[in-house]
DNA sequence: GCGGTTTTGTACCGATCGGTCTAATGTGTC
DNA sequence: GACACATTAGACCGATCGGTACAAAACCGC
């Protein structure tokens, strides 16, 4: 027998930088297999179909910030610096040379919004786990050392999660660097 | 002469719905030509191509928010309270019946980012539309009467834009009710 | 080297894409 | 009523969509 020429996990993971950048719809077969660097027939080898890899390609992204964040939050001391530190993560995650991709949550969410369910349950696990990561952030304590309740940290961490997504619609839009960073700035200000 | 037997402004207005539900890319001729109630010659005869009325829809989505917003602040006497009426009527507008649609011009960000120049001009426009108008809302005098600076006042309006993108990224992404509540009033309780 | 099995390149499939063409249908003017 | 002309319905266009079929090529155990 013959073995794969490919390795799989890497086919995958480019995958999810070509989604990433055109979304589902955006991103037609040639494309996606250029960036994958495979053939038509070893594509529908390995994975069974776009929408497939596609849903691969969300679990993918979602693993990669959950581990990205999670090694973050913990070399953080005060609350306000593990925010700021999340982030700046995110804000380096979400753009790829000078050009805004945003976040695949974010982009997905627009895109395909809860019409399918399988992306749908997806994209409530990859907010809710942005969210998780966040309120471990919060759960520090400030400069002062006090500590937020429970579900002031909740709320706020949910909160920030909206304030990064719609600063990425923005960045997307296409504002100028400076009214990001103030709007960065501003969200960070407004945790308490 | 024959003349027209549909209203172009009415057909204009039915594109901007099948837009703002599907995209562009996520909206085929057919399913366009169906919500403006057109046959394909009388489409292409008034309106040149799809792409030409999906600028003109865009267009008539930002005059349209214009009209509405202007005509709300003027009523609201407390920054607070005109804030709550734009927030309030702009989470209105982004959902048809049940289902969140989102912001049109968040919505086509995330689709079309800046690739487009005539998209992203639009873009532009848009926002900073949004964000005068909430501008305008924090320029009212605060319940003890004081004012913000200028700074401030752009300052807090651009965040406020990208809070309530975000919100809407969450809403399109499945969140449930009570969430969306708490962010919008977690950012109404964020201005000053 | 050989046989058996998997992978791969590529031609091909029906469906659908945005857009055009043509012929029939009106409708306003005289 | 008849001519002139804009509008209309619907067949049709090449291109592209996601996906399949098939035969040649490459590899493993022997």
């Amino acid at each position: 027998m013959k073995s794969k020429s490919f390795d799989p996990n890497d086919a995958l993971a480019a995958s999810l930088q070509a989604f990433w950048h055109g979304g589902f719809g955006g991103t037609p077969m040639p494309d996606l297999l250029k960036g994958m660097e495979l053939g038509r027939a070893s594509f529908y080898n390995a994975f069974k179909s776009k929408r497939l890899v596609f849903l691969a390609a969300l679990d993918l992204y979602i693993s990669k910030v959950d581990a990205g964040l999670a090694a973050l939050a913990r070399d953080s001391n005060t609350r306000g610096k593990a925010v700021e530190a999340i982030l700046g993560a995110i804000l380096q995650l979400a753009r790829s040379g000078n050009v805004w991709r945003g976040c695949f949550l974010g982009n997905t969410a627009l895109e395909m919004g809860h019409d399918d369910k399988e992306v749908s349950v997806r994209l409530k696990r990859g907010i809710e786990l942005l969210q998780n990561h966040i309120a471990a952030a919060l759960s520090k304590p400030a400069r002062d050392g006090s500590h937020l309740s429970p579900d002031q940290r909740d709320q706020y961490a949910l909160f920030l999660v909206a304030g990064i997504q719609g600063l990425l619609v923005l960045a997307k839009g296409g504002l100028p660097q400076k009214a990001i960073d103030d709007i960065a700035s501003t969200l960070l200000a407004a945790i308490p």
